[in-house]
DNA sequence: GCGCCATGTATAG
DNA sequence: TATACCTGGCGCA
């Protein structure tokens, strides 16, 4: 379930699980094996994130890079061993690490490889800003978006325009911004690239925080509106994703869904008109 | 139990 | 644009 918010967690647990402790590295899948024998027994350094990108760094100079795609995951265990000792893995893990009080098991992810230092800056370097980094520079971001014909909904989408949103956050986000995905990137202003930049660092540092992606505003939750919570497999409150032919929360049109950038985007298509009829007085 | 779909991306045609 | 990757949850028999 990997959007930005799910690696920037999973680098900053993994660093409060494993930082500074020597690890057992295994693949009982067997697909990493050679690289994990090569780790066994090695201090684990860091855990960092970039966007959807997680590298894993160890004491002698190695470092694992980790892309969960569509069905990865990677959960962490913590607390005390039994007997030191991790349980018998279930299903294909293709990662092990385990601590003198935690283990972690990666299973499904599109990518786990060792990289060298020049092949982690290429894949950083091809990466645009993460709205969740310190040291993000929106402005690279924006200077992408505002010489782009492509429609916004598909240059969110572009991991090397912007980092770390996906299908969720880029439905939700245009939602909350009432922009029409189709938009073409040049035709945004300055301000409201600002205030969806804005709002994204909010959104996913709030992802962060409660493990799930929620992006429904307080005025608009099941409690104030007097709706039945949303029951789905993310589990947070959404505006749009996945609500297709269903009403709009906030003016109760119907939500529509088309392909873009490969994936079903899902917008309201009253709440997010380009042309929004002025109030004439 | 079976088939479909999914918070993603690389690669082939 | 289509497919491969190869996991898991859900709806439906």
């Amino acid at each position: 379930m990997p959007e930005g918010h799910t690696l920037f967690r999973l680098a900053r647990d993994l660093s409060a699980a494993f930082a500074g402790q020597r690890v057992v590295v295994s693949s009982p899948q067997g697909r990493f094996a050679d690289a994990a024998d090569l780790l066994n027994g090695d201090v684990l350094e860091s855990a960092e994130s970039w966007g959807k990108h997680l590298f894993i760094d160890f004491a002698g100079g190695q470092t694992v890079h980790i892309h969960l795609g569509l069905y990865g995951s990677f959960d962490i265990h913590a607390g005390d061993l039994q007997a030191g000792e991790a349980p018998a893995p279930v299903g294909q893990v293709r990662l092990r690490i385990v601590g003198p009080s935690a283990y972690a098991d990666l299973r499904g992810a599109t990518a786990c490889e060792l990289v060298t230092d020049e092949q982690r800056e290429r894949i950083c370097d091809g990466l645009g800003p993460d709205p969740l980094r310190s040291d993000a520079d929106p402005d690279r971001a924006w200077r992408r978006i505002k010489r782009s014909r492509q429609p916004i909904g598909q240059l969110l989408m572009d991991q090397s325009v912007l980092a770390g949103v996906g299908n969720v956050y880029r439905a939700e986000v245009l939602f909350r911004q009432r922009i029409d995905p189709m938009r073409p990137g040049h035709t945004l202003r300055r301000a409201q690239f600002d205030a969806l930049w804005n709002d994204l660092v909010e959104l996913l540092a709030e992802g962060v925080r409660v493990g799930r992606i929620d992006t429904v505003r307080d005025e608009h939750t099941p409690e104030a509106m007097g709706r039945a919570p949303r029951k789905d497999d993310h589990g947070g409150e959404v505006y749009v994703y996945r609500r297709h032919e269903q009403a709009c929360h906030v003016c109760g049109a119907t939500v529509r869904t088309a392909v873009l950038a490969g994936r079903n985007l899902f917008w309201c298509p009253r709440c997010q008109r380009r042309f929004r009829s002025r109030a004439v007085g």
